[in-house]
DNA sequence: ACACAAATATAGCCATGGCTATAACTTGGT
DNA sequence: ACCAAGTTATAGCCATGGCTATATTTGTGT
């Protein structure tokens, strides 16, 4: 609809802390914890595409249809149908029967979510959780960690050393 | 892929259930990590308000429908449609403008729903997430974690004091 | 050049989970 | 006993994200 895709702002959740830039994709906040987490729902599928989008490209030069759908685990006519949702969110383009490409804003988003899922995967495994299964834990999880939660990660990385 | 399923062997010592115990909901095992998410995030609702009933009926006795919808910060009707929901899986009971009850697999499912978000934002306290951004990120995060993570999260706790 | 296979698009179905508006039922007060 | 107010149910709408079946387009090989 709208294509303000901006960035979280501060707003009065209990009665502490705020602001946090929630979801890479988030509008406006949500009035509680599940609202919000509805929201970072929504946003889930388009990261995951726009992440897949962005690998595609960077191994084959593109990302044709067939092969998103391959990867996402979807039937071709489900991958198209979130890509044209892509498109209408200003995150991709592309013309009929051709590859899928990333608008500028979607390479950043990609990137960004890249990332974070790597933050999370290797947060993960540096408390002892086995690598390939923090790997399935990671892509449900990481939709859904903050921007402050997030940094927490990065410094418990950091502190106890890159392994 | 192979390699997981005897780890989470492993870790999770010698419980009868599956290799992963992903979901408390899951019933088989999806196809890569997408669809893993995929099944997660169907079973999410489902947890919240099995969790959320339990709560209201602790705390009041009776689960009305305009509580739940009132704290799934849902329409009265989105809580009703939940419900039936809940109901076809064997996870509640009702009759007509009375008040919601869990049945013995529902009051289940609470429970350990409830220990699970428990654990999860106590660790993230402890690796220093603010408790309140805890709370809001266990939301979206707790139904994502499998059992051998949760498991490392609740070792990491104890080894690090209860506080 | 053209036929055919592969890739993509389209149509149309389903369930979920949102919503508003309204109907039906319960309950409490007089 | 009854009416008003409050609760719950129902109807019906929308978007999302699955699916299958089928049409259309691309591109390749002879």
């Amino acid at each position: 609809m709208e294509n303000s895709i901006g960035f979280a702002i501060c707003w009065t959740s209990n009665q502490e802390t705020a602001a946090l830039p929630d979801t890479f994709l988030d509008k406006d906040q949500p009035a509680n914890r599940f609202a919000r987490a509805r929201e970072a729902q929504a946003a889930a599928v388009l990261e995951d595409y726009v992440e897949m989008i962005g690998d595609l490209i960077e191994e084959f030069g593109e990302a044709r249809v067939a092969d998103i759908a391959a990867r996402m685990s979807v039937s071709q006519p489900t991958a198209t149908k979130s890509i044209a949702r892509l498109k209408r969110e200003g995150l991709a383009m592309s013309r009929p029967y051709r590859g899928v490409f990333l608008t500028e804003e979607g390479a950043a988003l990609a990137t960004r979510v890249r990332a974070r899922h790597r933050t999370i995967v290797e947060f993960l495994v540096k408390t002892g959780v086995p690598r390939d299964i923090a790997e399935l834990d990671a892509e449900g999880i990481e939709h859904h960690v903050s921007q402050v939660t997030l940094e927490v990660f990065e410094r418990a990385l950091q502190a106890r050393g890159g392994d």
